[in-house]
DNA sequence: ACAATAGGGGAAAATTTTATCCCTATTTGA
DNA sequence: TCAAATAGGGATAAAATTTTCCCCTATTGT
């Protein structure tokens, strides 16, 4: 695993949450999860873009955070079951206001980004 | 600049906010700003584990993204302040819950963060 | 025997982000 | 005359994250 180099700032709220909830999949891995697509390969079949991988490193980190829960069943194939802890399931309102705030401006924010984006590479 | 080589997925609300958001310090410098310290100085004062290069980069994009504007004062030595946009405005309730959540649960994180650290480097 | 299923992990490469260092310019004050 | 304040940028290094590639487990069904 890697190990950081520079120690994060725990000062405030925003870094708290900042350091448990930064990681490219994770908001959207706790909302599926919300959702009820609970197992390993649900997720992935939600999230195509992300590898096996990442999500597996990902949900490892929300579990370590206790934001998710892993159930292993001890079935052949293997059955694991993901679930939000009850500290979790705080976070759904609020990811709810981060999707509906993007959903609200998608024209615009689709536009703004796209222009940056080819502007970068003039 | 650096030119992205992957191209995000800009699909659901969750990836658009992701996109505009997506920065170490941008919700910080949106906060601040908000709370009033609207020149570059002082946000490198509030903000001071950031370094001056990294906090312009991340205020330009925020502007390119409509979430800030800047206004130049021509005047010797430079003056320059940024505020937040109607868009941006929009974001500080959603800040605001982030910050609270992480405040709410400070301890907690804190704990689980530190352990999650220090299992890192057994 | 062997593929399919469902889950997972190590190592290294690639990508992206952040930090460091060194420059520019102008005016005020010591 | 020289430092401080104020804002900014280029080049490069370092750190962090994500992706790619290949490997493993064990049982069931063909």
């Amino acid at each position: 695993m890697y190990e950081r180099k520079i120690i994060p700032n725990l000062n405030c709220g925003l870094d708290l949450i900042g350091e448990v909830l930064y990681g490219k999949w994770k908001i959207r891995l706790l909302w599926f999860i919300n959702e009820g697509h609970l197992r390993p390969s649900e997720l992935q079949r939600k999230i195509p873009d992300a590898t096996r991988r990442v999500l597996n490193i990902q949900l490892k980190e929300l579990e370590e955070h206790d934001l998710i829960s892993k159930k292993i069943y001890p079935v052949v194939p293997p059955k694991v079951e993901y679930s939000l802890t009850e500290l979790g399931k705080t976070l759904i309102p609020i990811i709810s206001a981060l999707g509906d705030w993007g959903d609200k401006n998608e024209a615009f924010l689709r536009s703004v980004i796209l222009k940056r984006l080819k502007s970068e590479s003039q």
